[in-house]
DNA sequence: CGGATTGTTGAGGATACTCAAGTTAGGTGG
DNA sequence: CCACCTAACTTGAGTATCCTCAACAATCCG
């Protein structure tokens, strides 16, 4: 509920190379606020009067169909915006954003956008880099949904949590938040069966290590051979 | 080959807020190119050396995977932007665009990208409004892989299609430039044998005029009710 | 007019979904 | 701390959708 100390920001990339004095305007204009776990910060169909720059925890954004369907559009880790439906020319927000863990965001009223935007090209530019990578990560699925079939698509839906979200350890990548197995469905397009059946026969095979909303790619190297079809899939 | 003049820059988009002598300047590091139908502006995984926003004609965007399978990306219209890698935080070129007709562009080096982004704010937010309908719209793809059958999927391509490229005229909205089977099956993530078999039943039923590389769609409307889910489809 | 590209249509079959039933894990309250 | 309850997950069986394969037809262009 409080505006943020200076040295917050400056840890974000959005805002890394500006001055003290900069960072202090911009920080005037903040709010810094928790999150628990579950808590929503904007929901689909809202008006868009705030964006965010996370800086801790872990959001999921979700869209809902018009026939109820859900899909996870993506995680958002700290450092990243998320809520700049002004910045794509809208109004409303898109998506609904909720907490998966308890987490701390900064939020600035989105009339400050076009303002911040205008006087600060390192923001701009680091934006648009963060909004590109959105897009090609975007395309990415489009190219996976329309090429591959489902144990490969599962497995760069697997492998690029690893690499967005995972956290090094001695036994592989872990996916320090939770992550259910119908999160994955609605990362890979499928159905949480399907991604049950997938996992389980990795695991079988030491290549993951799965539970309860837990995730650890133990061998990344060999998923990465089945991903990209150079190994055959393990399932049935 | 030649500069183009400041009358032109005017007409598109992102630089119609700009002063003359602005658009002089910006003019003054451009060329204008024609691109035959067929001709590429760049390949994929080409080193992004220019930036274009498209005058006349349209383009298709691909992508090739690595199995050999290829996806449209999308179809850019004039006054668009692309080729924008830079933009994205890349350093080549993450597809291959193509002319579809006959095609000018308007190119700048990529290193005038920065400088152009930091002077002229408008710019960059028209910009970032472009790549924020990509995003979006991408978005919108992977939701209908992720949940639709085919045949809607495919009413939504064409309804896309026929809203972002479609010409109004007296029987319908029609797509006026050549798109094949082919193209929108790897818009919609299917073949071009589903497609082919779909537009047959929906040309049966009134709603379009199909023919080779020709789409005219006669009844949006009713399209919309089949693509939404509120009405059954026609095929089989 | 001939070749090449694009599109049509049918048959068969595999993939992955749906439906169903049961199991495990974790959190909560007594 | 244990019992219960719910949410998450597992596994099996049957089947619909849509892809693959194949052959042919139509259209365009030079």
């Amino acid at each position: 509920m409080t505006a943020p100390d200076r040295s917050i920001l400056k840890a974000l990339p959005p805002f890394a190379r500006l001055t003290d004095a900069e960072l202090d305007e911009i920080a005037a204009t903040a709010t810094s606020r928790l999150y628990c776990a579950g808590m929503s910060l904007y929901g689909q169909g809202d008006d868009a009067e705030e964006f965010y720059v996370v800086v801790l925890g872990r959001l999921r954004v979700t869209q809902i169909t018009s026939t109820g369907e859900q899909i996870v559009v993506r995680v958002v880790n700290p450092g990243e915006l998320c809520g700049i439906a002004h910045a794509l020319g809208r109004t409303t927000y898109p998506a609904t954003a909720m907490a998966v863990v308890d987490s701390v965001a900064l939020a600035w009223p989105t009339d400050r956008w076009d303002d911040i935007v205008r006087r600060f090209p390192s923001f701009a530019q680091v934006a648009m880099g963060m909004i590109g990578g959105r897009l090609q990560e975007a395309h990415a699925r489009i190219r996976e949904m329309s090429t591959e079939v489902v144990e490969r698509r599962v497995g760069h839906t697997v492998l690029r949590l690893a690499q967005q979200s995972g956290k090094r350890e001695p036994e592989g990548i872990r996916i320090d938040f939770p992550i259910s197995k119908q999160d994955l469905a609605e990362m890979a397009g499928t159905t949480l069966h399907t991604v049950s059946r997938i996992l389980t026969a990795w695991e079988e095979a030491g290549l993951v290590g799965t539970g309860r909303q837990k995730l650890l790619v133990k061998e990344p190297h060999r998923l990465l051979l089945i991903a990209d079809g150079a190994e055959e899939g393990l399932l049935r």
